[in-house]
DNA sequence: TTTTTGGGTCAGCCATATTGACTTAATATT
DNA sequence: AATATTAAGTCAATATGGCTGACCCAAAAA
């Protein structure tokens, strides 16, 4: 709305606003879909898989920063994560530094799983990439990173155009490496 | 996987696949929350959502139609659906050429509602668009066409470069006038 | 006439989310 | 040292939105 010039060639594509909606829709679907049939042969559901994620990214992360990460109640976390940490999935143990926090990690069989249901996942988003241009995948991530509101959870996605050279280290160190927020 | 040299380039993006699973991940997640407040005030959830989006891009669709696409089951769809036919959202009338089918459409409160659903989560797509550069719009949508599966639902979306002139009709006939497919 | 189809319904189950209240242990504050 | 706060866990009750299986009815098709 602020650079007229910018919304008029917006305004040509308004009907793709809706188609956004739609596309959203059964993007998501079927994104999350091919991870289901993984899951269910462990007799685990979408919340497993969630918790699986965010540790497998983020190991050593504290119950209350996966809480806010995932923006559901303790009580909600807490059935999947006993289910996770009961059958081996995940460990918990408490901090050094703080006793009261407890640091989860993946267990072999975790990760083992995890990688098969990112597996999954990530083909899915590979054959997607191909049957783009590459240019596509730069405009992809611009979008689905606008449509993040929480400006935290956006803080996740390193600077994609300018980088400066200073932030990067040697190896790939993504995002993927990165200790969470610890702010409150 | 099959043109070497674009696998390549991709290789390079290898970090973009896990983190296009949590863009996809929060996105979606706060795509969804802009309409959840809305919804909440008239004691509804993201099924009935579903159902008044879709029943308002294709008027008259049928019970059996809406099904497939929302791949919910009979017993699923009919408890929301009920609660928006009684409560004057949708109306289900039997189609003149089959009297079995049940033609849905909105009423004006199902349309109005509707709209303002519709308003909030397009806005979050247009303020996500005005941070991209325009030229980003076509490759989100092509990413996200990608990861559609269901061949049925990808039909849905009208090709985007390639476009023969003899299926552009006057008006912006654009996917959301088209009827669903009704093919089994 | 018989079968199939579209739609509806009952009953029960499961997964995932919610709120509210409470406990425990560890750390921080005063 | 006493008190408050924090991180985590738990119990209980409730809601939503999925599922399966078993039916029924009426209309259309075979």
């Amino acid at each position: 709305m602020a650079d007229p010039k910018k919304h008029a060639s917006l305004f040509l594509h308004e009907d793709s606003l809706h188609e956004a909606v739609e596309l959203l829709f059964f993007a998501y679907r079927d994104f999350t879909g091919v991870a289901d049939a993984l899951l269910a042969e462990h007799g685990f559901g979408r919340a497993h898989h969630r918790v699986l994620h965010f540790v497998a990214q983020s190991p050593g992360l504290s119950v209350s920063e996966l809480l806010a990460t995932l923006r559901i109640t303790k009580q909600s976390l807490s059935r999947v994560l006993k289910q996770l940490v009961e059958q081996g999935y995940v460990t918990s143990k408490a901090s050094g530094q703080d006793a009261r926090r407890r640091e989860l990690t993946l267990t072999d069989k975790g990760q083992d799983l995890q990688n098969r249901l990112a597996k999954a996942q990530q083909d899915l988003i590979l054959s997607a990439y191909e049957q783009a241009e590459a240019s596509s995948v730069d405009g992809f991530r611009k979008v689905m990173l606008g449509l993040i509101q929480e400006p935290l959870d956006r803080a996740r996605f390193a600077a994609p155009a300018p980088q400066p050279r200073a932030l990067r280290s040697k190896g790939s160190a993504s995002v993927a490496n990165r200790p969470l927020d610890r702010r409150r």
